[in-house]
RNA sequence: GCCCGGGUAGACAAAUUGGCAAAGUCAGCGGACUUAAAAUCCGCCGCUCGCAAGGGCCUGCGGGUUCGAAUCCCGCCCCGGGCACCA
C-alpha cells in the first residue's frame, strides 16, 4: 500500500506554484484597459456587467504579520470569490495594501529606519503568506497606497474636488502636546487627557486645515442607504451618524445689539415655553455680548474653563448644569417676551447654530439648567389626561411627549402639538421670523494631518497669487525624503526646505508647499476603482473599465469600518460621479461584516499574550485547515472564539477525506474522466450514500448563498463521514462520486485539498467545473410545482426544475413520506400522515 | 437612560425562517487494532422514572396566538457591543 498520509506541506505549494505560473486568478478587461494580457474570452448571451463579478475584501494596512483577524477576512472573501466563478463568473478578486499611517511613522521616529524600508518589508510579509494561504488573488492588479504611481491620482482626486468647492480650509481645534510638539490623534490621548508618550497635559491649538465638504451629501447619503444590500444594523449606524432631524429655523432677535440669533428647534411647538436663551461657549458672539456687562470677567472665566475641559468631563450627562448669565436679553418672536441669555457648556457648536431656545417644561436638560439657576418654568404642552391644565404645577415636567397646546395664543392652544409643529412654522414664516429646516449632525471631514508619512496635499501658496493648485501635469507631488521624523511644532515635511520652496505655476514666482498630508481615509475612498485599471498611467482610470466592474458586488470586512470608511467610500464615489467621472452612486452594493476573532473569550492582544499566530497554525496544520476551521467554527458575522482543540477536529477531517479519497483512486486503478451521477437501481447502501451526496449539494449551495459556511462544511463532513462508513458496502463508482461531490464542494475553503482530491479521482481541475446547480442554469430551465396537501388542504407550494430526475423527485418524496405531492398535475407520492416539512421537497 | 445584537447539551453550534429540537465539531466514556503509545477506525453521549419494553420533561423566566412555537406577540431577567447633554 502506498503511503497515504495527507501532508498539507507537500500538497499547499505544488497547487499555489501552478496557480501562479498558470496566473490562474487573473481577469482581463475585455475593452483592453489594464489588466493581465490573457485572450478575452467569448461569452455569448449576457453582457459584462452581468457575467462579471467583483469580490472585494478591506485592504489590509501592513503592519508588521497578518493576524488572525485578517486570516477570516481572507478566508470569507475568497470563499464568496470561488462560489460565484463557480456560478460561472468572471470574478475581479484584487489586493492592495493601505500603506500609508501613524504606526510606520512612530516606528521611523523611534529607530531612524524610513517609513518606506518598514513598510516594504511588512507588505513582503503579507503577500508571502497570502500566498501560503492560497487566496486566489489576481495578483496583476496589486497596489499599494504609498506608491507615487497611485498617490499621484489621490492627488487628482483632490484637486479635483478642489475645483468643486469640495476642499477648503478653515481652522479647527487639533489636540496639542506642549511637550513633544506635535499634534496628537485621538487614541493617542490618554483618558485623563495626557499625552500617551510623555504624559504631558493635552492643550488645544487653533490650526487652519483642510476639511471635505461631506455635509453637502448629507441628504443623498441618507437616502440612498435604501438601494443598497447592507446589512440593516450597519445602515442603522449610518443613519444614526448623518443623524438628520426635522425641524424649524427661528430667529430671536437681540434689540440692544440689533443682531438676529437663528436657533435651530426640533420642537417649534413649545416655542411659547421658551423663557431663556442659551449659547454655546465657542460661539464667537459671547465675549461681544458680555462686554460691558457687570459679570464679563466671570464669563470669559467660564468661557476659557470650558474651552480647556476634556471631553470626558463634558460628556458627562449626570454632571450639574453649569453656566453664566451674559447680562442681555433676546426677543422670543412669536410672543415678543424680552428673555435672558447665558452661556453653558451643554451647548455644543457643532450643532445647529451654536444657540438654542431653552424650553425647561418640555427637554430635560433645559430642565435641569432652570432648577439650577431658579428660572421660571412654563408648560404649553398638556399631559395625558388632562395633567398640567392650569400650565402652572411641577407634575410630569419636564414633559416631552405630545398632547395640545396650552398657554401658548388663542389661535394655537388646543391644536395638538404634532400638528402644532407644522402650523407654527407655516405662521413664522408668513411672518418673516423663521422657516422649516432640516439639521444633521454630520459634520465635514477633517483631512489635514500634520505628519510625514501620507500623501501629500497639491497645493502650493504663492504671496501674489495666494491659494494655487498643483497643475495636473506636475504630480505626483512625490513625498522627500527627511533625515529627522521627530515633530518640531509643525509638519515634518516643513522641515524639508528644498522641497517646501518651490514656483508658483501661475506667476513664475517663490511659492511654499502646503506641508501637511491626508488623512488615510482618503486613500481608502477609492482603490476599489483603482484596482479595474491599476496601470493605468494616464488617467485614475478608464471609465470603460470601471463600467466592466464597477459597483463592488460583495464588500467585505470587519464591522468596526462600518462608519468612516464607508461613509467616506460612498461620499467619494458620489462627488466624482457629480464630477462626471462615474456613473454610479454608490461603491459597494452588497455587504457583509465579519466578526472578530478571540481567545478565551476576549480579543486577542500583545498584553494579554493571547495571540495566536497564523503562520504557527499553517506549519502545524497547513493553510486548508486553518482556514476551513476559522470558517466552520462559527457564523462568520458573529464573534469567534480560537480553540487549538478545534483545529485538530477539521485537520482530522481534511485528511480523512485525502485518505479516503487515496485510497479509493488507488483501488480505482488511477483517475477516471468526469463526475456523472452513478445510476442506481435497487435499494441499498449505493442509494443512501447516492442521496446524501444530493443533499449535500443542496445543502452547500443553499448555505454558501447566505454565508453560512459553518452549515456547508458540516454538510462535507457528514457526507465525508458517510462515505466512510460505507466504503466496504457501496460500489467504487458511487464512492468516486461522492467523494468527488464532497471535494468539489469544499473547494471555495480548502482549495487546495479539494483540488488534489478532484484530480486524484477524475485527473480534472475542480476549479474549472461548475456548481451542479448553478443559478443561471436554474433560471434556464422550466419549472414544475409541487403541491403540498395536508389533510387535503394546500400548504404549501414548492417548485421543482424539469430536469431533476424522476429518480431524484422520486427519492425525494420518499425521503418526506408524509407529503402528498403533485407534479405537473400528476399525482406522485402518497399519504400524509403527519405533517412533513415542506422544504425538503425543493429540488434544484 | 437610549439603540442594536444575543441567551439551545459540559463547550462551540444546527434547525433551509412556524413543521420530528439538538446536524456537525470539540471535550468525555467504552471498544477494535497495537508489546505499548501515537495515529486510525467503530459505538455511546440532554434530564428524569423504569430491570426492560416504554413513559414524562426539556431551547433564560412567566404568559399568549396556533392543529403545531427555539422561531410570532406581550411582560420580565441576564450577557455582549455601540451611542450618550444633538436642541
Amino acid at each position: 500500500m502506498a503511503d497515504n498520509r495527507y501532508d498539507p506541506h507537500e500538497i499547499e505549494p505544488r497547487w499555489q506554484a501552478l496557480w501562479a505560473r498558470e496566473r490562474t486568478w487573473e481577469v482581463a478587461n475585455e475593452s483592453g484597459a489594464s489588466g493581465s494580457s490573457e485572450p478575452r474570452a467569448e461569452l455569448p448571451g449576457r453582457d459584462a456587467a452581468e457575467r462579471n463579478s467583483y469580490v472585494l475584501e478591506m485592504l489590509p494596512y501592513p503592519s508588521g504579520e497578518p493576524h488572525i483577524g485578517h486570516l477570516k477576512t481572507y478566508s470569507v472573501g475568497d470563499a464568496m470569490a470561488h462560489y460565484r466563478r463557480r456560478l460561472g463568473r468572471r470574478v475581479l478578486h484584487p489586493m492592495g495594501y493601505d500603506s500609508f499611517g501613524l504606526p510606520a511613522e512612530n516606528h521611523a521616529i523611534k529607530t531612524g529606519v524610513h517609513p518606506r524600508i518598514s513598510t516594504a518589508e511588512s507588505i513582503d510579509s503579507f503577500r508571502r503568506q497570502f500566498h501560503q494561504w492560497g487566496i486566489s488573488i489576481d495578483w496583476s492588479r496589486e497596489l499599494a497606497t504609498h506608491e507615487p504611481s497611485y498617490y499621484r491620482w489621490t492627488q487628482w482626486i483632490f484637486l479635483e474636488l478642489f475645483r468643486a468647492g469640495l476642499a477648503y480650509r478653515k481652522e479647527a481645534a487639533v489636540k496639542w502636546c506642549p511637550k513633544d510638539q506635535t499634534v496628537l490623534a485621538n487614541e493617542q490621548v490618554t483618558a485623563e487627557g495626557r499625552c500617551e508618550r510623555c504624559g504631558a497635559l493635552v492643550e488645544v491649538r487653533q490650526l487652519e486645515q483642510w476639511f471635505l465638504r461631506i455635509t453637502d451629501y448629507a441628504e443623498r447619503l441618507l437616502a440612498d442607504l435604501d438601494q443598497i444590500d447592507w446589512p440593516e444594523h450597519v445602515k442603522t449606524m449610518q443613519r444614526n451618524w448623518i443623524g438628520r432631524s426635522e425641524g424649524a429655523e427661528v430667529t430671536f432677535r437681540s434689540e440692544e445689539l440689533g443682531i438676529d440669533y437663528p436657533v435651530f428647534t426640533t420642537r417649534p411647538d413649545t416655542l411659547f415655553g421658551a423663557t431663556f436663551f442659551v449659547m454655546a461657549p465657542e460661539h464667537p458672539d459671547v465675549l461681544r455680548l458680555a462686554a460691558g456687562t457687570p459679570d464679563e470677567h466671570r464669563v470669559h472665566e467660564y468661557v476659557n474653563h470650558a474651552l480647556t475641559e476634556s471631553n470626558e468631563e463634558r460628556g458627562n450627562a449626570e454632571r450639574p448644569k453649569t453656566g453664566m448669565a451674559l447680562g442681555r436679553t433676546v426677543v422670543n418672536p412669536v410672543n415678543g417676551e424680552a428673555i435672558p441669555m447665558y452661556v453653558a457648556d451643554y451647548v455644543l457648536m457643532e450643532y445647529g447654530t451654536g444657540a438654542i431656545m431653552a424650553v425647561p417644561a418640555h427637554d430635560e436638560r433645559d430642565h435641569a439648567f432652570a432648577q439650577a439657576f431658579g428660572l421660571p418654568i412654563r408648560r404649553v404642552i398638556a399631559g395625558p389626561a388632562g395633567e398640567g391644565d392650569d400650565g402652572t404645577g411641577e407634575q410630569g415636567l419636564p414633559y416631552t411627549g405630545d398632547g395640545p397646546l396650552i398657554n401658548s395664543h388663542p389661535d394655537f392652544d388646543g391644536i395638538d402639538s404634532r400638528e402644532a409643529r407644522s402650523v407654527i412654522v407655516a405662521w413664522l414664516d408668513r411672518e418673516g421670523k423663521g422657516h422649516a429646516s432640516v439639521n444633521y449632525k454630520l459634520r465635514d471631514w477633517l483631512v489635514s494631518r500634520q505628519r510625514y508619512w501620507g500623501t501629500p496635499i497639491p497645493i502650493l501658496y504663492c504671496d501674489r497669487c495666494g491659494m494655487v493648485p498643483v497643475p495636473e501635469d506636475q504630480l505626483p507631488v512625490e513625498l522627500p525624503d527627511i533625515e529627522d521624523y521627530t515633530p518640531k511644532g509643525r509638519s515634518p515635511l516643513a522641515a524639508a526646505e528644498d522641497w517646501v520652496n518651490s514656483t508658483c505655476p501661475t506667476c513664475d514666482g517663490p511659492a511654499r508647499r502646503e506641508t501637511d498630508t491626508m488623512d488615510t481615509f482618503v486613500d481608502s475612498s477609492w482603490y476599489f476603482l483603482r484596482y479595474c485599471d491599476a496601470s493605468n498611467d494616464a488617467a485614475a482610470w478608464d471609465p470603460a473599465a470601471l463600467r466592466e466592474w464597477m459597483p463592488v458586488d460583495q464588500y467585505i470586512g470587519g464591522v468596526e469600518h462600518a462608519i468612516l470608511h464607508l461613509m467616506y467610500a460612498r461620499f467619494f464615489t458620489k462627488a466624482l460621479a457629480d464630477l462626471g467621472h462615474l456613473d454610479f452612486q454608490e461603491p459597494f452594493q452588497a455587504l457583509f461584516t465579519q466578526g472578530m476573532v478571540t481567545k478565551d473569550g476576549s480579543k486577542m492582544s500583545k498584553s494579554r499574550g493571547n495571540v495566536v499566530s497564523p503562520a504557527a497554525i499553517i506549519d502545524r496544520v497547513g493553510a486548508d485547515t486553518a482556514r476551513c476551521y476559522i470558517l466552520f467554527v462559527g457564523p462568520p458575522d458573529q464573534d469567534a472564539d480560537w480553540s487549538d482543540e478545534g483545529v485538530e477536529g477539521v485537520h482530522r477531517f481534511v485528511g480523512r477525506l485525502w485518505r479516503l479519497s487515496a485510497e479509493t483512486a488507488e483501488r480505482a486503478g488511477g483517475p477516471s474522466a468526469g463526475l456523472r451521477s452513478p445510476i442506481v437501481s435497487d435499494e441499498g447502501d449505493d442509494l443512501t450514500l447516492l442521496r446524501k451526496t444530493h443533499w449535500a449539494i443542496d445543502k452547500v449551495t443553499g448555505d454558501l448563498r447566505r454565508f453560512a459556511f459553518n452549515t456547508a462544511i458540516a454538510a462535507v463532513m457528514e457526507l465525508v463521514n458517510e462515505v466512510s462508513r460505507l466504503r466496504d458496502s457501496a460500489s467504487l463508482e458511487t464512492l468516486r462520486f461522492a467523494l468527488g461531490t464532497g471535494a468539489s464542494l469544499l473547494f471555495p475553503f480548502a482549495p487546495h485539498v479539494s483540488a488534489d482530491v478532484y484530480d486524484r479521482l477524475t485527473g480534472e481541475r475542480v476549479w474549472e467545473q461548475r456548481w451542479p446547480e448553478a443559478e443561471e442554469a436554474l433560471l434556464e430551465r422550466d419549472v414544475y410545482e409541487l403541491v403540498c396537501q395536508v389533510n387535503g388542504r394546500v400548504r404549501d407550494r414548492v417548485q421543482a426544475s424539469s430536469d431533476a430526475s424522476p429518480e431524484t423527485l422520486k427519492d425525494l418524496c420518499l425521503a418526506a413520506p408524509n407529503v402528498q405531492a403533485h407534479l405537473d398535475g400528476r399525482e406522485v407520492v402518497k399519504e400524509v400522515v403527519v405533517p412533513g416539512k415542506l422544504v425538503n421537497l425543493v429540488v434544484r
